[in-house]
DNA sequence: TGAAAATAAGACCGATCGGTTTATATTTGT
DNA sequence: ACAAATATAAACCGATCGGTCTTATTTTCA
């Protein structure tokens, strides 16, 4: 069994995590958490160091949260067209049916962290990188065993479905509108469909 | 001539407009924008009545600025398509070159304005949709008059558009990386010149 | 140019910020 | 079950938050 610490410090993690990706971490206070966990100011500081620590580690737990469930979503595809279209149905909805509430936690991540907070930023970014290799892996394959028309590029194609995705979350949270969002996976859909497909 | 106040009202949202937009509305301070402008406290609050009403107006004008920017540039140019690659164009270098510091005011107000800060979410919200139509109304006319392909769904291009300039310029600035903005702008441009032009 | 009006400086305010510390309560291993 | 170790509550800290108010200065126009 886990140390009443541990057990403290998860609980302080899955309660801080959504507040934080709703609200940022300059327009997160220390009394916000407290009140998210129903901690006094001791059992925050008897397990974290400061409010930069929680931030850091809030931020990995959702970050795992969302690849872990994207993760299990493609490794129950077989085809590389398969594993696409079931990125774009985790996201389906996303603005209103996500995982927690305030989207996504690098879009989110990145556009606070500007030149400040660099301990954030640099994991916002190893997160994208990994989301980006991992979208790119799964084209790559798709064109090394022929499914994909060869004349794709795995790295632009990439590129271009992370960004229709994170800029549809804006605009959809912008907007109330979760079609938005939706509109243009199912755009991404035909498009793997008729312009990947050999 | 402007009157005093009139003067220091406009010098404060030229010195504000830049910090909000790295800083964020939560992140930047009142002293921030004291030292922004010079000003004491009641130079700024014998003009401004709160720190939302400075954020406000500090949002407008940075629209203003970048909607005024592309505009010019897309008046500039005669052909739909032509007008089109002027805004590619004009995002290129982004994230190193744009007009103040910080991205795009529409994508950080939006990311950050849940919730919360409504009054700043209705504005950029409107700054968007005011974007998106005018992307929309350039590809209806291309459309029209027989310059792009009439199969073309000129709503949902100037959403695709849309969310790869704001995803991309997300993915730059949390990479460091112009390229990656600009490889998505290139890609834009090919595709209206070749799936767009009938 | 001089007096009235407009404007800005800066001391000041209570509230809240992130964080520390001490004292109490709860786990823990024997 | 008990003592030692661990963990949490809560009072407390200086700094800073957004904002007010009085006073001094600058602008304005007759």
């Amino acid at each position: 069994m886990l140390t009443k610490s541990e057990r403290t410090r998860q609980l302080i993690i899955e309660r801080a995590a959504p507040v934080f990706n709703r609200k940022g971490y300059a327009g997160t206070s220390m009394s916000d958490i407290l009140e998210a966990t129903g901690l006094a100011k001791g059992g925050i500081y008897g397990n974290f160091e400061s409010k930069d620590d929680i931030a850091a580690a809030a931020f990995d737990y959702s970050y795992q949260m969302v690849l872990t469930a994207v993760r299990a979503r493609v490794m129950a595809e077989r085809t590389a067209a398969g594993k696409l279209q079931a990125i774009f149905k985790f996201y389906h909805n996303y603005t209103v049916n996500s995982l927690f509430p305030g989207g996504c936690p690098v879009l989110n991540t990145a556009v606070e962290t500007d030149d400040q907070l660099p301990f954030l930023k640099r994991k916002a970014a190893a997160a994208m990188q990994e989301m980006l290799q991992s979208l790119q892996y799964i084209i790559q394959k798709g064109i090394d065993t022929g499914e994909f028309d060869n004349r794709l590029h795995a790295e632009e194609e990439a590129m271009l479905i992370y960004s229709i995705i994170e800029g549809g979350i804006m605009m959809s949270k912008l907007s109330d509108q979760p079609g938005v969002l939706n509109k243009l996976l199912k755009h991404l859909g035909r498009e793997v469909k008729q312009r990947f497909m050999v």
